[in-house]
DNA sequence: ACCTGAACACCGTTCAAGT
DNA sequence: ACCTGAACACCGTTCAAGT
């Protein structure tokens, strides 16, 4: 569909990152070419290398795409409230844009809309009292335990949740491959079958969070913990 | 080239996987394709669906040939140093296989090699004290880490990294970019350039085990830690 | 049981040519 | 300054046909 306004706004590289976002919500990444991002804005595919000098350049833009909108939590409670809520809305922004994590997990390089982010993190870490060095390392630590977390979380968990199957029977099916491997050979996995499938991603990714911060709390002088 | 042996062995799944492995390093996963890795079993690239659904099932099997050979630490020391000798040792298996992060993040599905690491972690984690719950819980967070981690250790830093330039230089172009930022608006991001962008990824990988590892050490009662 | 040729509907990217 | 048509060298996948 050629974009189905009458009047084209000019074409930003910015236009560009949010095109590219209206693509991956329909089509996921895998559907993301060239061409479908060139129809989104009106324009022929070969139009696009105008603006951008390849489609990892594209990626790019659809990586700072995606982190818009994205709100830092409000600055109250203790430095470990504030750091748990920070996780837990970056999770929920990721997981609320179809494929977000497979993006963004792979970009090193932060879009605007990531920088805002981390300088305000940055900042209430350097309040809290860690140290430039620790803050730097906590901003980094954090956003690759979410990124990863979400990337595992966007996946299909087997190629039976692929096709059509329930989340509830696909780990169901991941449990009942576990009690079925030799426990001579797996007794922990065996064993642990249940404990291994039952828990959901939200009790997954809690659990990961409060271990970190426990470890970030140990950085800390007694008194600031 | 039409794999150079005269004596084609038969063409397993898990010849598959070996083979695609070797694409795989060649070509990287952007180069890996279903005719590609057909060529290299000596094949042609209609004949892989009749061993496999489509490319993805293929890449549940490349998936496992990575994990081949991926050793479990020695037994020694307390929890702790063992469970750092895990994720150092996952960390270096992935990275020394090009693209290797990229394919095994988004798969949760564990192959056989894995699950046999995982079988021995859990067996360590029960008799370091860790409840069953717990216990399950810490192997998928460690796994999410390390893939997380080395999925960012693995993709070019910038674009300018992407060619040619070296590691060195785009981790100072990086740090330029961050002093640039206006400091009224980034104060900072641009005061901690240096601590942002200095640190290795060796580094920053120690950095996030050790404060997991603390946090783990909290969920032991006081006389196991 | 396993492999092939040929075809289909796509890709990313380049480049001369248009306005 | 920006866009296009046409082409190139690829893709994943299907399917009738071969042995």
């Amino acid at each position: 569909m050629p974009n189905d306004d009458d009047t084209q706004p000019p074409l930003t590289r910015e236009a560009l990152g949010l095109a590219a976002l209206q693509v991956l919500e329909r089509e996921g990444l895998a559907g993301l070419s060239m061409r479908k991002v060139a129809t989104e804005v009106g324009v022929k595919a070969a139009s696009l290398y105008w603006h951008v000098r390849n489609k990892e350049e594209l990626l790019d833009l659809l990586n700072d795409a995606i982190m818009a909108g994205a709100e830092a939590p409000p600055r109250v409670g203790d430095w470990r409230s504030q750091l748990r809520e920070y996780c837990h809305r970056h999770r929920r922004h990721l997981l609320d844009r179809r494929d977000a994590a497979k993006v963004v997990a792979g970009r090193l390089a932060p879009g605007p809309n990531l920088l805002r982010l981390q300088e305000d993190q940055l900042d209430r870490l350097r309040e809290a009292g860690f140290s430039d060095a620790d803050a730097a390392m906590v901003t980094y630590l954090l956003g690759t335990y979410v990124q990863g977390f979400v990337l595992q979380e966007q996946s299909p968990l087997s190629a039976s949740e692929a096709m059509g199957a329930s989340r509830r029977e696909a780990v169901d099916a991941a449990a009942d491959q576990l009690r079925a491997l030799p426990p001579e050979e797996f007794p922990n996995l065996t064993a642990l079958a249940g404990d291994l499938t039952e828990p959901d991603m939200e009790t997954r990714f809690a659990f990961g969070v409060e271990r970190i911060l426990d470890g970030l709390a140990a950085l800390l002088p007694a008194e600031k913990r």
